[in-house]
RNA sequence: GCCAGGGUGGCGGAACGGCUACGCAAUCGCCUGCAGAGCGAUUCCAUUCCGGUUCGAGUCCGGACCCUGGCUCCA
């Protein structure tokens, strides 16, 4: 099987090689921290994660790197709106960012540079491309010279002639040579942090932060650089600009961008009151894996409408999901198992992969799942189904679930003895048919959080 | 205005030009002391519209309508 992704610069699927033997290196598009992320910045990240799971399922090493954006003019604004450092203020949502990672079960990229420590690194990137001749200083500020770049408007698959300087902004309006270039370093204003001292001009402005911690961290090249659809221009555009002009090599292989997410069909804003945050979801009582659940299962190329009737579908899923392979991990039963039931394993395992390999086609991964799911409780049901047969299907599970990190299952914890004798007790009275008693201990337990469910192997408890 | 990507059942969401995707919801039955889970069956003219190519179109071509994003330093 050959895995395929759908590289943004190309337009096409292509055979993913990467730069070192068994070894990817990849850069996530972060965020900027003034303030809660919205959901649709969590599918691109949960996106992220999936990428860097399935490689690592794959049998790649992953390294991965995501930017942490603490220096803009909306955390600068807002920092001195409140009186408080930058520093202060932007600790604050950093915080807030990785409560939803890990709420989202993201699992943890291998650095998360902060802009602000790598102001010396930006300054000596951009020192080269002004060395170089491909920026100038303008007014205090610096530019990148987007002439002087013949493949700019690549990746966008935006002519640089059919750029019209005058649609949208007044030309004279900047001081720069010509409008299409964009800005390295900005002006110096009064209050802003200015933070460039080796070439004593503004700030750093957002483009170059990538490029150079991307290189810091992985090198001139890496294999992929991911984000959302909306960063494709300007920002990543820039980025190649900046970054191969200045090492003079390629700076990312495989472009891979996460499509929008939206609500109610419209685009997220606060002015439509549909800003939704995890926070947000939650409070309306949803798991974060219902959230997580629904991105994986669209295809992230795809735009996915967000609706409060489907995150509610979504729930029931797991719900069943769960208790699918829960059912399996407590499985035992004196069934023989068919040769039929038992290549039903790695075809199911096939299809995964293969599904997986056509540049992540999580939707269609997940057919394979509920078309198993489907027989393997066929098989129960028929007595055709081997204990070992129902580890194997449940490790599976777990391996598939490596990936998709949507499962819950409760940890095989002891409950509470009061508990145990309770339920103990129900049987006892269902044994002799005192049903209301029976009944009567199954509603306390409820009240307690514990749901009972009798099954041919037994009783089983799950938390409420 | 220009550029790019889209419009699939009640909802979500797939689909090398060819054989009911899949999930959720709904209806009925089986199983169960009941419930849940599970199983079986079923319902619903699903591919925005109009032409064309083809033995065959959700898929290719032309046109219309609608949606989303981008169109340079946070308009």
């Amino acid at each position: 099987m050959v895995l395929k992704f759908y590289n943004t610069l190309s337009g096409e699927k292509e055979v993913f090689v990467p730069l070192n033997d068994g070894h990817v290196g990849m850069y996530s598009c972060g965020p900027t921290v003034y303030g809660f992320a919205h959901i649709g910045n969590l599918r691109a990240y949960v996106f992220a994660d999936v990428l860097r799971r399935y490689l690592e399922f794959k049998g790649y090493t992953a390294r991965q790197v995501m930017n942490i954006t603490d220096l803009d003019d909306k955390t600068i604004r807002a920092s001195k709106e409140q009186s408080v450092s930058l520093r202060e203020y932007t600790d604050k949502y950093i915080r807030f960012f990785f409560e939803d990672i890990d709420l989202l079960r993201i699992k943890k990229a291998d650095v998360y540079p902060r802009v602000t420590d790598h102001i010396n690194e930006m300054a000596d990137m951009v020192k080269i491309l002004l060395d170089k001749g491909y920026a100038y200083r303008k007014d205090g500020s610096v530019y990148f010279k987007v002439s002087e770049f013949p493949d700019y408007g690549k990746l966008a698959k935006i002519a640089l002639s059919r750029i019209n300087p005058g649609a949208t902004v007044a030309a004279d309006e900047y001081e720069k040579e010509d409008v299409r270039d964009f800005a390295l370093c900005k002006e110096k204003k009064e209050g802003d942090p200015f933070w460039v001292p080796v070439i004593g001009v503004g700030r750093p402005a957002w483009h170059i932060e990538c490029s150079a911690m991307s290189i810091k961290y992985l090198g001139a090249t890496i294999d992929i650089h991911t984000g959302g659809i909306d960063n494709i221009f300007p920002h990543h555009q820039n980025e190649i600009a900046q970054s191969e002009a200045a090492t003079g090599q390629k700076f990312v292989r495989y472009w891979m961008h996460c499509e929008h997410l939206l609500v109610d069909n419209k685009k997220m804003s606060k002015s439509l009151g549909n800003f939704i945050t995890l926070r947000g979801v939650m409070d309306r009582g949803y798991r974060p894996e219902a959230l997580r659940y629904l991105f994986v299962f669209s295809h992230y190329r795809s735009r996915l409408n967000f609706t409060w009737e489907s995150i509610g579908h979504t729930s029931n899923t797991l719900d069943r999901l769960n208790q699918f392979v829960e059912r399996l991990g407590g499985y035992n039963s004196s069934s023989r198992s068919n040769e039929e039931i038992t290549m039903l394993i790695g075809r199911t395992a096939e299809r995964f992969e293969s599904e997986m390999d056509n540049d992540l086609n999580t939707p269609g991964a997940f057919a394979a799942i509920f078309d198993m799911v489907g027989e393997v409780n066929t098989a129960i049901e028929k007595e055709e189904l081997s204990t070992e047969n129902a580890k194997a299907f449940y490790e599976l599970m777990l391996k598939f679930d490596s990936v998709l990190g949507i499962l819950t299952l409760k940890e095989k914890e002891e409950l509470p003895g009061e508990i145990e004798e309770l339920i103990g007790e129900r049987e006892k009275a269902r044994k002799i048919k005192d049903f209301k008693q029976a009944d009567e201990i199954r509603k306390r337990l409820e009240e307690m959080g514990i749901v009972l469910e009798d099954t041919k192997e037994g009783v089983r408890w799950r938390k409420k």
